[in-house]
RNA sequence: GGUCCCGUAGCCAAGUGGCUAAGGCAUUUGACUGCAACUCAAUGAUCACCGGUUCAAAUCCGGUCGGGACCUCCA
């Protein structure tokens, strides 16, 4: 399997650092405000690398961080009226929620800051002994000089970065680049630690979950691509410079998601909300939009795209509930028969970096062949290692379909339904069609 | 100023050196059908432009034009 990294500018093949294992680690939301649909794009497309690792029988440990200490967690205080641990709580439960609603499995492990401060304070500690970072005025700051490599995952150099110019002036700091590694005048909460009541930064909790959770390296660490600098560069110059190694194998970037050609971003206010995306439109239909592009590539939101992708999903699941229904009939479900083809491609697609544009064709071409191999009356073997070839792919995806066997009752039902056509009693056809379908059984 | 990405049919989107450039939507046509829905089949591309490398380029190199990202909180 070949993996994009951020940190190489290539492709390399997957090689778990344990045997069978795989350590991931996303970076998730800091929670003042419910999620857009852009925040949900890596949520979505980590869970389908979950999956898949799951799906070839890795054993997968998956955590996923809250930030619930925060600024802009402070600012809703003042909006909302209510307390600080109010507000992260209620946003982390909607995250959480959200996330569930996407259909995207719950991580393993969700660390937060507000559980961290102890092991955050320590990490600092250690940097301030070995050098690399400095007191100044209560505050903690990062010395970016001290360490060689700085800028490396963002392909910049020190220099280069400081000429940005749009690095803001802060007397405190010895070198414009130096990041924050404890903040001390601050309003809202604050925590004790040797050098002065205050708040951690905002890079230093990853690095610290990562090496409490894990204890060492994990193999992938992803987020949006937006993250790449300064965020995942600053965790990254943490872990170097205290434990001299990489915080990651493998760095995953997503690209963006845009609305109608416009950044998606809650300045603007031009936002939708995934939990009022999910009132109008499927969960899978979204995630199929999601996937449905190239990961790294950036997406353009627009309603005719969703509507595309209802009437994808829709296909999908019509496919399926007919296939249920007619294995159901049968009786002819068994579990260890598949269709090699199909998996096969599955398997390709999602080896080469998790191509799952291509997957989502194979997928439509699993469906056309359900399709007609129910219209051409095949053999249940057929159809059998048809529909677990399907369930395979929409495990993967994460597609959730859940469908239950009829009744013995629903069954006559459908019987009589396909008698009274037979004999063309269609006022009778009508009336068991039209039940049928409130039972939601075809 | 620095770093980087993209430009494939009306639309979405794979392919990144090698047979006739995947797939889907829309369009048009046909098949199936008691009606309806569904479904199936057929239907379209000088791969932004110019030049170069090569036996061979959408794919590599140079240039032009156009769009965008990051360097600042942001998935």
């Amino acid at each position: 399997m070949n993996i994009y990294n951020t940190l190489s500018n290539r492709l390399e093949e997957f090689k778990p650092i344990e045997k069978n294992k795989v350590r991931m680690y996303v970076c998730g939301p800091t929670v003042y405000n419910y999620i857009h649909i852009g925040n949900a794009r890596p949520v979505v497309f980590f869970d389908v690398v979950r999956r898949y690792f799951l799906y070839l029988g890795y054993d997968v440990k998956f955590a996923s961080n809250l930030t619930d200490v925060n600024d802009k967690i402070y600012l809703q205080t003042l909006k909302e009226n209510i307390d600080e641990l109010a507000i992260a709580k209620k946003y982390s439960d909607a995250f959480l929620e959200d996330a569930q609603n996407l259909n995207s499995l719950p991580a393993d492990v969700v660390p937060r800051v507000t559980e961290y401060i102890e092991k955050i304070v320590k990490y600092v500690e250690q940097l301030i002994e070995k050098g690399f970072a400095y007191e100044s005025d209560g505050d903690v700051y990062f010395r970016v000089t001290k360490l060689k490599e700085y800028g490396k995952l963002s392909g910049q150099k020190i220099d280069d970065l400081i000429s940005g110019a749009r690095v803001e002036l802060n007397e405190k700091k010895e070198n414009p680049l130096d990041f924050m590694l404890w903040k001390h005048n601050t309003e809202g909460n604050t925590y004790d630690a040797p050098f002065g009541d205050g708040r951690p930064g905002w890079h230093t909790e990853c690095s610290a979950m990562i090496d409490d959770i894990f204890a060492g390296e994990v193999d992938i660490h992803g987020g949006g691509s937006d993250l790449r600098f300064p965020h995942h560069e600053n965790e990254l110059a943490q872990t170097k410079a205290l434990h001299g190694r990489n915080l990651a194998r493998i760095w995953m970037h997503n690209g963006r998601l845009d609305l109608n050609d416009d950044k998606m971003s809650k300045s603007l206010g031009n936002t939708i909300l995934v939990r009022d995306l999910l009132k109008e439109y499927d969960a899978n239909a979204y995630r199929l939009l999601l996937l449905s592009t190239y990961y790294r590539s950036p997406i353009n939101y627009t309603t005719e795209l969703m509507d595309y992708f209802k009437n994808e999903y829709e296909k999908v699941l019509r496919a399926k509930k007919q296939l249920f229904l007619d294995l159901d009939l049968n009786d002819a479900f068994s579990d260890d028969v598949f269709d090699e083809a199909s998996i096969t491609e599955l398997e390709k697609a999602m080896n080469d970096d998790f191509n799952t544009p291509n997957v989502i064709t194979g997928l439509q071409s699993l469906v056309k062949r359900i399709n007609v191999s129910l219209r051409g009356k095949d053999n249940k073997d057929i159809l059998v290692s048809l529909y677990n070839s399907l369930e395979t792919y929409l495990y993967v995806l994460g597609l959730k379909i859940d469908l239950e066997r009829m009744e013995s009752s629903d069954k006559e039902l459908y019987l009589l339904w396909q008698g009274a056509r037979k004999n063309k009693e269609f006022d009778k056809a009508d009336e068991y069609r039209k039940e049928l379908v409130q039972k939601g059984i075809i």
